[in-house]
DNA sequence: TTTTTAGTTGAACGATCGTACAACAACGAT
DNA sequence: ATCGTTGTTGTACGATCGTTCAACTAAAAA
């Protein structure tokens, strides 16, 4: 008997890569931080226990890679639209079936527990952060231009970021089901 | 020699779980529910490894007791003060110094994180969470009946919430310092 | 066809995890 | 002074953790 009677799947480098960071997305939607294991990445992804560290060098690089695939989707190019269209774009991908479930903000809640420990992924999350609240500002001071009115657009950013971030956690937490 | 040549410091049980208490909820703050080992509590406790187990029965409980004393805090009974200051006091409550701190607010992540995966912290949770918002939309109502308003108490209530989690949030992961 | 390359497996390693437990030390009661 | 109770220690155990690696297979290149 050899290592394997039954021919195994093989796919490319960039499909694998692709399904273990669904899978890791999906662990971390079901446990946390404390689900997000080689085993159970593998299990998820129907895959041996060596297959992770041939694509991804260590579990950290792994979480960054769905940190990044995580916040493709939320960051995507919104730049031919008109401001208003921006941030009803923002809102939008915020609370559409693909981010707002309760699996994808739990797993947003164990990456934003990770923030604070792993610094590459920190530097990685201010990155993105500045970024896209940076494209939220200046929708917010074209529109306030466009109105003439005098308002603090880093300030009202921040707010609406406060306001649909605490709307993910209302709905992750208490919602009833 | 003995187990021990120096004498050790011989406390309470309700000092001592308090201690571990305040240990655990460190950890937490530091590093999540990956920090949340019994060796790292106990050693931010200063105490031995085999203690936890004496005055906690399992890790599952001591995060129960943890998460008993974190909302204690905020739940405390304001039942003497009138609906306008019970919500002032529950917003200062939520930002005061005790609570508003990056170790604290990573803590509550960390717990948060779990809530879904421990079924015992789940119900304790939901519990004190419709304690803590049924007397939110109970102030809510009675500002409403005197000034004669007809306002959602309860969508109110669940916006107020859901602000001040999303201001814990934001400054908990984007503060710059 | 033969050789090279790229994808995959499963076993092995040392480290650390949570828990159990016997031994011991300090205190209160008698 | 002696005894039981209660707080504390450190070791031990099996399980699981992340990572490494030699062996292997499938597909591409020659």
């Amino acid at each position: 008997m050899t290592v394997k009677d039954i021919a195994y799947h093989r796919k490319t480098a960039q499909q694998r890569r692709a399904e273990l960071i669904a899978a890791g997305i999906a662990c971390l939607g079901k446990g946390g931080m404390t689900a997000f294991t080689i085993d159970q990445i593998c299990k998820q992804a129907g895959v041996s226990r060596g297959l992770i560290n041939h694509h991804f060098k260590t579990k950290e690089e792994l979480l960054l890679s769905i940190y990044a695939d995580m916040t493709d989707y939320l960051l995507r190019d919104r730049g031919r639209d008109s401001p208003l269209k921006q941030i009803a774009g923002f809102i939008d991908s915020s609370f559409d079936a693909k981010s707002f479930n309760k699996s994808n903000l739990r797993a947003w809640l164990a990456i934003w527990g990770q923030v604070a420990t792993q610094p590459e992924l920190k530097s990685l999350h201010q990155k993105r952060y500045q970024h896209y609240r940076g494209q939220l500002v200046a929708a917010i001071s074209a529109i306030a231009e466009d109105e003439q009115l005098d308002i603090d657009a880093a300030g009202v950013a921040r707010q609406l970021i406060a306001l649909i971030d605490g709307l993910w956690l209302e709905y992750c937490l208490h919602s009833d089901g």
